[in-house]
DNA sequence: TAGGCCATCTGGTCCT
DNA sequence: AGGACCAGATGGCCTA
């Protein structure tokens, strides 16, 4: 999967990797079932080939149509699903919390974005930016929009790690 | 145990 | 006619 952390610095640091690499969510089960419909022998939509389909399990007396027709569905949720799982991983998450719901990592996104267009307008540094706002709430353009408790929690999390890091930097420092 | 989340099935509607 | 899309219903799983 393509890797896309995005940082503040020039260079990189451990909280930033931490906070925005995608997570790693269980989806062997998807990825087999994808594989499965990429398959050049799974029959495509109206094919005769429906009724070999290993999964899942016909009903008896079901009519082929109707079958056919679970099986366009459960593609096109597979589908969005897997976008569902890109985007996921496009979004900022906490390394140690449970997988995203998609109302979650909808809104999450929305926020997201609307932070990287008021960073935008801003012309200001980044990472400058965003610390600021934290610190004294201040009111940008699109504040309202990405002012939401989840990414703004997510946001002053990676201030503190990163302010731990820097901290445990110093003293080690220090010490020697 | 209730509530949230999800996958799946199903029937309806619209489009090609 | 067949496919894509959508929303409602249903049941399973998980967590507080």
């Amino acid at each position: 999967m393509e890797e896309l952390c995005y940082s503040f610095e020039e260079g990189d640091s451990t909280a930033e990797c931490l906070l925005w690499e995608p997570a790693d969510p269980d989806t062997q089960l998807e990825n087999f079932l994808l594989e499965c419909l990429a398959e050049p022998s799974w029959p495509g939509p109206g094919s005769a080939e429906l009724d070999k389909c290993p999964v899942p399990p016909e009903p008896p007396g079901q009519p082929r149509q109707r079958r056919a027709a679970n099986l366009r569905e459960r593609r096109r949720m597979l589908s969005i699903n897997a976008a569902f799982e890109e985007l996921r991983g496009r979004v900022p998450t906490f390394p140690y919390e449970r997988r995203l719901s998609k109302i979650d990592t909808l809104r999450l996104a929305i926020a997201y974005i609307a932070l990287l267009g008021d960073i935008l307008l801003s012309g200001c540094h980044p990472k400058a930016y965003v610390e600021q706002c934290l610190r004294s709430g201040a009111r940008s353009p699109q504040w309202a929009a990405w002012n939401t408790s989840d990414l703004t929690a997510r946001l002053s999390w990676v201030s503190t790690l990163e302010m731990l890091i820097l901290h445990v930097i110093n003293v080690s420092q220090e010490q020697i």
